[in-house]
DNA sequence: TATAATTTTGAGACAGCTTATCAATTTCAA
DNA sequence: TTGAAATTGATAAGCTGTCTCAAAATTATA
């Protein structure tokens, strides 16, 4: 269970090594929370960790997690107002289908979408670095 | 120049109607501005209209253009931390092409693409409602 | 292992954007 | 014209996220 995240670990390990930063207990914690889930936000990461470390300060869980983000390990979505933070460390891009009913996420990839995405691209002189595609709506649970 | 929105006011009108509205001069003035843009913040538009009635609150732009959504008229979206509201009362859905550099947005939509998002969704038990996509990178001019 | 330089943390202040509050004003149906 | 109901303007408050800074932890060095 502790080392179910080695190979993350040290992917951070290297990116903190570069730009001399340091290995935290606080830094092991988030991250090894961060990894058992897939999308969550600064917020409930801080409820969820309460318990764990009653003075782990919400601060430190951001900047945390945007180390993580920096680190490749981590990507920042922003759902409306509020902003979501998945693991990418082990799988490649992504978009999502969004329930708005139940909230549930759904990832997804297609090779298609992503080829006409890059041709609307070059059609108007444009060369892409990231994108975004949420559908929205109902999933089949929610629809009765 | 002033009756150059007619179709737009008379939906307004429409709605408010359907539901115990008022029209004010307020609505009346934010509706004309709104009309002559394509992106817009509501911050922006504040000092735009500052002019023409200096005492028109922030409030009242961000619960108009709120009014505006709930009307089909408008649509907002969010780009990174700030809420741009697009004028959507003559045109159909489109998606958007973001350069980083110079924050030029280019609109535009293609059929295939919204075609997979719907096998995408349906292959997911997804009905789509909505939809976002955002491709974000370098105009021709900013990559020199 | 002890030391010192450097980074990190925690707590709360602060900032940016948006909504809520509420008395005063405006709209509109009768 | 009147009066109930909606709207406005000003500002307080809320929310999410970042900044500040003294105290604590980490890591390189001796």
């Amino acid at each position: 269970m502790a080392n179910k995240h080695v190979k993350e670990m040290e992917a951070l390990k290297e990116h903190l090594g570069k730009h001399q930063l340091k290995l935290t207990r606080q830094r092991e914690l988030i991250l090894n929370a961060f990894l058992r889930q897939e999308h969550i936000t600064a917020e409930a990461m801080y409820h969820q960790l309460a318990k764990a470390d009653p003075h782990l300060g919400l601060a430190t869980i951001y900047r945390t997690l945007n180390l993580f983000c920096d680190a490749g390990l981590a990507q920042a979505r922003h759902f409306g107002s509020q902003t979501k933070y998945d693991n990418v460390s082990h799988k490649g891009h992504h978009d999502h289908l969004i329930c708005t009913g139940c909230e549930k996420i759904v990832e997804f990839e297609n090779e298609e979408i992503e080829r006409l995405q890059e041709e609307v691209a070059t059609r108007n002189g444009f060369i892409i670095k990231t994108h975004r595609l949420e559908l929205y709506g109902l999933c089949s649970r929610c629809r009765h």
